[in-house]
This record gives structure tokens, C-alpha cells and sequence, in this order.
DNA sequence: TATGAATGAGGTTTCATTCAT
DNA sequence: TATGAATGAAACCTCATTCAT
């Protein structure tokens, strides 16, 4: 006992994901009515699980995946070492389904659909709002520094980031900008084949807080409204 | 004489060095009166040096820090495993030493004032082709990922980083933005605020290649194209 | 050229030893008024040899044999590391053949038989006060502890300090406490069977110096007074 | 072929941890019913702690610290490299706990308050035929040695030594002392304020019996017998 | 299922010794 | 003879993984 341990898992997400999955755990064997009961052993395991991941993002993201120690993991997730094995067949599955479930909140931003009343530049600066709050300026701006980091190492990882995140995500914003241009808002043709334009000062805003923030502090939303201005034309006072 | 050589030092930083030092290798066996060699100690240590800089730099961008063996290195760069320590004080200093090396061919770029008598897109645009031609399609991009990577654990690296490229590259960037402002060839005032928003599609280009391009290959230099129409104006074919 | 050279041997033995040795060495060719010229190769050799066996001394006394760097030798010498093998074998012969040297003076003390016209107490009290004041007291006294040290493992040695120093000076105070009884100073007939009791306080003032004269100093000569008191008889006050 | 090793684990704490592990390792392979250890884990890792020390001590007496390695203590221990390290912080965390854990018997000794009945010499006679029995002549004393040799590298060793062995025991001496002269059977009033002599010759004969005992033997305890007919006089023959 | 002590391969670093200059 | 860069064996220490409890 000489390691005082540490039960604050400081949840990463910020979404209310971890506390779903273990209910969803939990009543699939409970029946619909059980009542409030001494947590289960599968709830209970459930649990753990979800602290062990969301401890294993914050070392992750802190030392990168080489240098996160198992053990720290552990304490932090308050659980012992050989815990982690129960759940997670060894390191590299452990960081590729923390990656996964870190990605979901992800899409669930990206994939919730912008309501389409608004003007097309209405939806992409909401949309960017949100990301920018969410993502570039909170600690989870760090997973995406993580997968770039350590994406060549990891193809599995990279592979799934493409596909769940940046394809999807690219496929929404082509949509959204054959919409401008349909609608006469966006006058750049072009701009649809390269929808990385329209995200990229966001991911340089990412990149940005994770390096330099400390140099120079970055206004991330009012770039990223600048950004706007160059392909919808700079905003009329209203 | 135990472990057979590898003399694929893949150049990156673009130095001569590698090359000698290859060619010394050669030369040791190629014929029968191998001319001794003429090269004063001092010499053959700074050629070593930069083999082990050369070496290092490959192994740390293709598994990171942590997980780069400077077994590997020495033996990438032809050396004895000691022969690393008597140049460099430990693997950390290895690392910060590599990337200020390998930052210099970067701000070499970026230091060469354009032309200043073409318009001032054309000037980007040349620089831009230059700089995703020797970056971000070469493995130099790398290193750039590599700061990303590793810049949070390693403030001297990110401290260097910001100001030899970035802070120097983004007042040169503001500057351009300031000319072509004053030449009416800008319209958007706001873009001088943010240099970021001219640099974003390269830097999302340099990460892309090496995260992404066996997904979907990207035409940087096209991109950029079409980002420059957004700031410019879209060009008129001539 | 990393490290600034030291070039001072700090003389441990303080006995002019060194300076003869070489001159000795010098004189062996040169005649023997051969006038003072550029020091020959012979003497320069001899000189690095004196330096590099004083500063393996220090070094050895600080720091213990395995602890102890060549590289530290070789730079408080002021002389290159490959030296020390053109006039050692290797580390352990720099060892035994240090020992060897530093012994001599010692050696000389005991070895410089007293005057025989005073008391056998007064032979003794001036030796023990030589002997506390040029070795106890003095970084000399290391020595002894350096034997004490690492005497098991360097059997030679021990070996040559028992054969040098301990049998010798037994002898001669065993002859010294046998002209005491044989005078009537001293009474205990059977200290002659073990001399050892004689020197014991000098032996226990050595290492007390060593380890202890921090926490509580020592009057070494004062003490040895008091022994000499319990085998001579209180001193009356003249 | 320089490091003969030692396959003599001669106990030297005492202690029956030694014993029983050594018991463990036979009868895990000696019966086909070998009965399933019932001790705790927790027991098991004191009884390795233990087994780490007392092999430790081994090693570092017969090679000093510098040139003991912990894969030697390791395999002398029956247990893991690794396992050290869940014990002790690092090779100094391991010798100076094993210093203080060694001294404890010697402590133990010094403590036990001689009866007061008979008379100081046979009290102070008694007390250093123990010593000289229990340590000078066993391994123990190279524990002695060990501390002479290693102290001045490691001031906490010195400190705790001079403060749980040293200080004390010269004050029992002193005091011893003191009752001797209040008695009348110690002449000599001056010997109170150096203890240090009385027990110089037991010493002398811990350091004898590490280096010279091959080169001619001593019979300490006869040796302290005439010590003691100096301070208290002859011994009249009963 | 959960634990955490134990393992030992593998990494970083040191340093005695060699040898081309 | 003197040098000191280079070597590589060997030491310390870490940590992913296992397994008896």
C-alpha cells in the first residue's frame, strides 16, 4: 500500500456516454421494472470498463501511447493493473477501443444534421461553433492531436478515424457546400472538391491550443468567421 | 562486426552528409587498394554526427520518441550504441538537437523573400507550390507531424518550433496579406489578422499525406489553388 | 572538447616523493651536470606517471575502486585517457601500483627509528604524534581506510600492506615495548604479545576521522596520551 | 574471469528467512504431494524482502556497493531482477536499508544491559567477549568493514551508524567507565573521556580478522583480556 | 471477477579498453 | 609516446504481462 490511489477519472468526453453504455449493460439482463438494486456484477464491471477507458485517454493523450504506463492507467481508474487485461486483450486494444469510444462524441456532433431552415453560412458557423467549443478549445481537441500522432503506428486507428470521422464528416460538409452553391450563397465552384478547406483552419485551431496557445493565444471562432467571409462573401452588418 | 549494416538512410534533412558517410562506407570495400582514408578525426566524428541525426531523425518519425531504440538508431546510422552519447547528452537531447537540425532546411524556405515583382498571388502560390512540393509530399512532412506529435511533452521543442517557423512564417505571411491588401488584390481586410487562414490547407495537406492519402490521395497543390481563388478572386483564364 | 582540463593533482601524499621520483629518473641519463634543458621524453613520461598516480588517488580515496573513472584520472592527471595504459595495464595494476606508492611515506615514518636516548614513552609519544599528525589528521589517513575498503578484494593488496607496513611496524613495537619492560617502564609484561594494543587508538583515530569527526570531533593526540597513561603509568607533572 | 563468485549465502543477519527460503525453492520440486504453500501473499513478500536483504548484504560485503550487481543479489535471493524494485526505491534505497536492518543484532547486543552485580571488569569483559565472539569473529564484523569503507559515500549510512551504534555504545562505555573509577577499580580518571579506547582493540580485531587473519591469526579476546589488565591492572591468579 | 506481487525481456546509459592518427 | 573517438559488454531500471490468491 504504498500508492494512495486516485478515483477521479476526470471524464474526457464530457459526455454522458459512459454512464449510458453501463445502464444499457446493466438493464439488459435486469428486466424492465428491476428496481434499484446494489449494483450488479455486470454493472459493476461495466464500470470499470468505462473508467479504465476513460482513464486510459487522459494518460494517452498526456504521454502519447509508447510512453502511458498500464499502471498509471490503473490507479487512475482506480482499479488494479490486472484489471485492465480483463477487459482489454493488451495495451494496443486498450488505445485502439479508446480511440474508437472517444470518437463517438465526436460523430455525434458531426452527424447530428443542422437544421435547414437557416442560410447555408448559418449552418457551417453553428456547426463550427460547436466544434470549436467543443473540441479545439476543450481537452478533446487533444484526441485528434493523439490520432495524428500516433495514426502512422496505428492503421487500425487511422483507418476508422478516416472512416467514421473525416470521410463522413467530409461527405456532410460537400453537401453543405453544393448547397451554398446551389442556393447562389457560395460562389466558388471549386470549394466542393476540396471540402478540407472549409475545415481546415478548425484543425489548424485544434493544433494551435494543443503548441501554441501558450505563445500566442488564438481566437479560434473569429478566424474561423473570417474563413467564412472568404467563401460566403464578408458579412453585412445587419 | 556482429549486426550487417543498413545503409538506407532515406536523406531527410537533405544535408550532403548521409551521403558521404554512404559513400565512405563503399568505398571501404569496393576496391583493392582502398586509399586509406584521408579524413581528419574531427571530420569523421561531424560526419558521424550527422549520420546519427540522420538515423535518429528516420527512427523518430516513423515510431515516435518513446518508442525510438537508440539501439536502432546507432545501428541505422552505422555507429556503436556508445558513439550516440559522446555526441549528445541523452535520447532527449538527440531528439530536441535532431528537430532544431532538421528545422533549418524548413526555414530556409520560408526565409527566401519572393520575387516582389510578380502580383503578390503569384508569390504565394510559388511559395506554397514550393513549400507542399518539399513538405508536405515529402517525408519532411513528417517532421512536422512529428512536432505535433511530441511538441506537449517537449516545451523546448514547441518553444523552437514557434519561434524559428511559425511566429517567423506567420509575419511573413501577414506581411504578403498586408501587400496584397494595399494592392487591392485582397479584399478581405480581416485575413491580415489571421495568416493562419492562408497556411491552413497546407498544413491540413502535410498532415493528410500522412495519415490519409492511401485512403483518398489529395491534390495539394490543386487545393491550395482553389483556397488562393477564395482570397484572390477566382483567376481568369488567360 | 566538451570538458575543461583540471591540472591539479592536489599532492595527497605531500611528501616531496613525486619531485624526486622524476628527478631521479632525469638524472639516470643526462649526466651529472648535465644542464637544465628541455625535460626529456624520459622525464615528461615519468612526470604524466607521478600525476596520473596522484590523481588516481584522490580519486580512488573518494570515490572507492569500481566507483572510480579513468576518465576522472586521466583528466585530473591532465593527461589523455590512453596514457593511463601506456604505464598501467589497466585499472586494477593503477590500483595495486597506487597503493604500493602511497605506502611509502608511510613506510619512511615507521621505518625512521627513533632516537633511543629518551624514555621508551617518549620514543613512543613522538612517534604516535608523527603519525596522528601526518596521517590521522592528514587525507593520508584515507589511505588506510582505502585499504581497509577495499583490502578483500585486492588481496595483493593487503598482502603487501600486511607485509610493508603491519608485520613491520608490529615488529617494531613489539622491540619498543620489550625495551620498556626490559627498562621498567612498562609493567604489563604481556603487552608485548600483542603490539596491536599499542597502535589500536591511532587505528580507531583514522577511521574516526573518516567517518565521524562531523558528529563529534576527536583529540587524537590527547587520547593517545591517556592510552600511553594506562601503559606507562600517569605522567607526573614536572 | 575477474569476480569469482560466491555461492556461500552464509547467513549473516540471523535471521531464519534465509532458511525458510531456501526451504521454499527445495521443496518445490522435492515430493510429488509438495504440500501448496499456505502463507499469504503478504508473508511471501516480506519473506522475499527479507531473502533480497539478506542476500544483498552478502553481495555488497563481498564487493562492495559499487561492484555489487543487483542480478547477483537477484539470483543469490531466489527472486526476480524486478522484484527488487517493488522493494526498494533503487540500489542505494536497498544498501542503506539493509545497513539499518543489519545493525539491528548489532544494536541488540550493545543495548542489553549488563548485570550489575559483579564487578566493572568482568562486566566490561563479558560484554566485549560477546562482541568479539558475535562480531568480530563472524561475517557480522564485515558489516563493520563495510561501513568503514562505505560511509564517507554515503553520509545516511555514517549518520545512522554513528548515531544508533556509536554514540550509544560510547556512552555505555562512559558510564561503564565512570562506575569503574567511582569503585576505585579504574585508576585512570582521564579514560572517562575517551571510551573510544576501550574499545580500540575490539576494533582492531573486527578489521584484523577481514584482512590479516590469513596472514597470522589473533586471539582477540586474549588480546582485550590484557587491554583490560591495563585499565584495571593485572589479574591476580585466583 | 478482481487483485497486485512477481516476472524478465528489453531499454537507456556508463565506462574500461582499444587503436588509428 | 600521446591522444581521444569509438567500441560494446554490462549494469541499472522499467513496465507489459501473467497468475496464484
Amino acid at each position: 500500500m504504498k500508492q494512495p490511489k486516485q478515483n477521479l477519472p476526470k471524464d474526457v468526453t464530457g459526455s454522458p456516454a459512459a454512464a449510458r453504455s453501463a445502464a444499457k449493460t446493466a438493464s439488459s439482463h435486469s428486466g424492465p421494472a428491476a428496481p434499484r438494486r446494489p449494483s450488479s456484477r455486470a454493472v459493476r464491471s461495466a464500470e470499470r470498463r468505462e473508467a479504465i477507458i476513460a482513464a486510459g485517454l487522459e494518460e494517452f493523450i498526456a504521454r502519447g501511447f509508447a510512453a502511458t504506463r498500464l499502471d498509471d492507467v490503473a490507479r487512475r481508474a482506480g482499479v488494479a493493473k490486472g484489471t485492465i487485461y480483463l477487459h482489454f486483450k493488451d495495451k494496443e486494444a486498450l488505445f485502439e477501443e479508446l480511440i474508437r469510444t472517444a470518437i463517438v462524441p465526436l460523430v455525434a456532433r458531426l452527424g447530428a444534421p443542422p437544421a435547414l431552415d437557416g442560410s447555408v453560412r448559418d449552418m457551417i458557423e453553428s456547426f463550427a461553433r460547436t466544434f470549436i467549443q467543443e473540441v479545439a478549445t476543450t481537452k478533446r481537441g487533444d484526441i485528434v492531436r493523439l490520432i495524428v500522432a500516433e495514426g502512422p503506428r496505428f492503421p487500425n486507428v487511422a483507418d476508422f478515424y478516416y472512416r467514421e470521422v473525416v470521410s463522413r464528416g467530409l461527405s456532410d460538409m460537400r453537401a453543405l457546400i453544393e448547397l451554398g452553391i446551389a442556393r447562389g450563397e457560395i460562389a466558388q465552384k471549386n470549394l466542393a472538391r476540396f471540402p478540407q478547406i472549409l475545415v481546415a483552419p478548425a484543425i489548424v485551431a485544434v493544433i494551435w491550443q494543443s503548441l501554441f496557445s501558450k505563445h500566442a493565444p488564438l481566437d479560434a471562432i473569429e478566424m474561423f468567421r473570417v474563413h467564412l467571409d472568404l467563401i460566403f462573401g464578408e458579412r453585412r452588418p445587419t
